[in-house]
DNA sequence: ATATTGACCAGTT
DNA sequence: TAACTGGCCAATA
């Protein structure tokens, strides 16, 4: 809880504008451990409830709800968007390329963090990229 | 004190 | 294609 990677992980959860979103992938990634996604999934189920922080706004790589969020589930999580006004879909995922943040230089540096870290992101970003979407693509002749 | 789990992710087989 | 593996590390058992 008192952990340095806590205390980053509130911080730069709040810095998420309201509308927008984060995937744990992306903000373990901001912080310099990339495989660190699922750490940052436990940090905020236990997020002191004094940071006030909008852990609604942090989503899985595929833009998935969290089913384990408070007690509500993604009932509750899906309600909290909505009244930050993202669309939330029926299978509970909302549209990345349309909500996810990408954070400025000077954001970053407001946040503190190294400046690589931001070229960490966007490399990785279009690296996700490429992966999900051979998955979309129509399967031609076999 | 060690072992398992989990709001996850990416590389490998 | 899907399944498996390793990694991260606080909280539980």
């Amino acid at each position: 809880m008192e952990s340095v990677f806590s205390q980053q992980v509130y911080k730069i959860v709040k810095a998420i504008p309201k509308g927008k979103v984060m995937t744990y992938g992306q903000i373990a990634l901001l912080l310099g451990v990339p495989r660190a996604s699922q750490q940052v999934g436990w940090v905020l189920h236990w997020i002191p409830e004094e940071y006030q922080a909008p852990c609604q706004r942090v989503v899985n790589r595929f833009g998935g709800l969290a089913a384990g969020y408070g007690w509500g589930g993604q009932l509750a999580h899906r309600a909290e968007l909505l009244a930050d006004g993202v669309e939330v879909r029926e299978d509970f995922t909302v549209e990345l390329e349309k909500y996810q943040w990408h954070p400025t230089e000077a954001e970053i540096a407001l946040l503190e963090l190294p400046i690589e870290a931001l070229e960490r992101l966007n490399q990785k970003l279009a690296f996700s990229k490429e992966r999900l979407n051979p998955a979309k693509r129509k399967k031609s002749k076999s």
